[in-house]
RNA sequence: GGCCAGUUGGUGAAGUGGCUUAACACACUGCCCUUUCACGGCAGCAUUCACGGGUCCGAAUCCCGUACUGGUCACCA
């Protein structure tokens, strides 16, 4: 009995060899010095900000060199699979406008490049084609452990203060006889089949990281389980070794967890003499919690799923920008000189990423987010906010659809200007900022008058009859309505002139700033509002009158 | 506990031995502009780069040690 015999008991359908699968999967033609990355999600949940940043750098690297972004799926536990988690991760990837040039979709059947499958379940023969060679080559083997054994070991460590894991005298089954190995197999014991490792702790290896640089490990000696028992598929480990030599992929974007899997991978590769990709381990995002800093996490944290942005309205632009600014911390910098250039055209380096955590910060976030905003057209704004509000708040969509006109008057309030506001950090604070010039909205809301100084309502009362009884005039250009409100101001009794004002400020009743802030608090309810002259012209004589009746009466 | 990495302000960080009396951006604070709010302008915000020691004419930058922080040690990826 041979080894051999062993890997057709095991494997007796597996027929090919792993020669066949490198011709039928062959070095990529691609122009030199071309990357072809992968962005290998597992569909156990919701797209994590923790994934999203990969997965842009995926994609850049690979339009920057005229390389290839595939996207793999990595679902080798089936037990942890969520349903539609497919789906989702592809429409992000979708709406963020990162299409990969080589994918295969489940649900639509929909498949591109000549690499697949790209789903990892369906590769089951290729990676038994693998681990059979390696059963035959006598460098794995079946191992009878069971779940209580491993446990009783891990704790002996634990308590022993010994590494933890299968190698050296705890890989029992290591060494077993190839006809005892048979003959457990055939009485139907569960094994599962591990790497018969070579490592040795106390040999050094030297590995390049390409964020790190030069990192040095001790060799791996643990003989790491590659095919689970229970499905018959192979582990993460074993999935990257193959997929990612069989695909071609030259560089592989993944986070810092895995650099601690580094010995592992070194060994695997090296056992089967095949090239290591090029690894560009990223930082992990971290939040603050309390004094502590954590790793970021879907859970707890809203803003670690990208659905959040999406909620909230933030243009996909400043959602990229921001995390491009952790990403790369001249970024910004390269920005400035290049206003309207693609991010993919940023010469990004692994070398300038920090190799500790950062923290995502929303702040900035929201201030890329309003300058970017700030500059978009009043179209522009009304489209996307229309397209937001059509998923996230219909209320607020039927109405801005049924008033285009106003809608556009609105958003147009000091845009398209040099120096326009910047009021709008995402669509969602849209309505909330301008709900009052809607009649639909501002008739509903249960309002508070926010007044300032002026409380008393009979002078409030006095000064807006006046206003609009005696000024008003809806035709008047800017400078001749801010006269007459002047003009208005010092017949009361207040002072027009703010210089003046705060020379001798008891002399008078108040100031202009009073005068407005009534008339602006009884026609919006608030006290700050962008440029009153504007908000009278969007709203016309007619519903400021009703307005302005409604809050006297 | 083992292994790996990191430690510059509230945040992202620049910085690779003299050009640093530590850049830039966000946040924050103050002033100015101003019909409110924003926008914009100006100014302030680390006498110091976790700590201790060493090398050097000279160190945030190189070396050693300590502390702390993070990651990881599954038939999860």
């Amino acid at each position: 009995m041979t080894n051999k015999d062993l890997a057709d008991l095991i494997f007796p359908n597996i027929t090919k060899t792993i020669a066949d699968y490198e011709l039928e999967y062959p070095e990529r033609d691609l122009p030199e010095n071309a990357k072809v990355t992968r962005f290998s999600p597992s569909p156990t949940g919701f797209m994590h900000i923790g994934h999203f940043m990969p997965a842009l750098i995926d994609y850049i690297l690979a339009k920057q060199s005229k390389g290839v972004f595939y996207l793999r799926n990595e679902d080798t536990d089936k037990s942890r699979e969520v349903d539609g988690a497919v789906i989702y991760i592809r429409n992000v990837l979708d709406y963020y406008d990162l299409n990969p040039d080589e994918y295969e979709y489940l649900d639509t059947s929909e498949t591109k490049g000549n690499y697949g499958p790209y789903i990892q379940s369906e590769r089951k023969e290729i990676y038994q084609t693998f681990i059979k060679h390696l059963l035959i080559e006598g460098k794995a083997y079946p191992c009878f452990l069971t779940q209580e054994e491993m446990d009783s070991i891990r704790k002996s460590q634990a308590r022993d203060k010994r590494r933890i894991g299968i190698y050296g005298r705890y890989a029992k089954y290591r060494n077993l006889k190839v006809e005892e190995a048979m003959q457990r197999i055939k009485n139907g014991e569960k094994y599962t089949i591990r790497l018969k490792s070579t490592g040795n702790f106390n040999h050094k290896f030297k590995f390049n990281d390409l964020v790190n640089g030069e990192m040095e490990f001790p060799e791996n000696d643990i003989d790491i389980p590659i095919m689970k028992s229970s499905s018959g598929l192979p582990t993460y480990h074993f999935a990257h070794l193959v997929d990612d030599y069989l695909m071609r992929t030259t560089h592989v974007v993944r986070g810092q967890e895995w650099v601690s899997s580094i010995p592992i991978h070194y060994e695997l590769f090296k056992t089967f003499g095949f090239k290591m990709p090029k690894y560009i381990h990223i930082p992990l995002i971290l939040k603050k919690d309390g004094e502590k800093v954590r790793k970021i996490s879907k859970r707890y944290d809203p803003e670690a799923k990208m659905s959040y942005y999406e909620e909230k309205g933030y243009p996909k632009y400043a959602v990229i920008e921001a995390v491009m600014t952790i990403i790369n911390s001249n970024y910004e910098a390269w920005r400035e000189g290049h206003p309207n250039a693609s991010f993919t055209e940023f010469p990004f380096s692994p070398k300038k990423m920090s190799s500790s955590g950062a923290l995502f910060d929303l702040d900035k976030l929201d201030n890329i987010s309003k300058n970017y905003i700030s500059h978009l057209t009043k179209e522009e704004v009304y489209n996307d906010v229309l397209k937001w509000s059509e998923k996230y708040d219909l209320e607020f969509y039927d109405i801005l659809k049924q008033n285009k006109e106003e809608g556009l008057a609105i958003f147009n309030i000091e845009r398209e200007q040099k120096k326009p506001r910047k009021d709008f950090a995402c669509y969602q604070d849209v309505k909330k900022q301008t709900w009052y010039m809607f009649d639909e909205l501002f008739d509903k809301f249960d309002k508070k008058y926010e007044f300032q100084n002026i409380k008393d309502k009979e002078e409030i009362k006095n000064i807006l009859t006046t206003y609009f009884d005696k000024y008003y005039d809806e035709n008047d250009t800017k400078d001749t309505w801010f006269d007459k409100i002047k003009d208005l101001t010092d017949k009361l009794g207040y002072c027009s002139n703010m210089k003046e004002y705060k020379q001798n400020p008891d002399k008078y009743k108040g100031n202009v700033t009073d005068i407005t802030t009534v008339i602006r608090v009884a026609i919006t309810s608030k006290s700050q509002t962008p440029d009153l002259y504007e908000i009278l012209k969007i709203l016309k004589k007619d519903r400021i009158q009703k307005r302005i009746k409604k809050f006297i009466y």
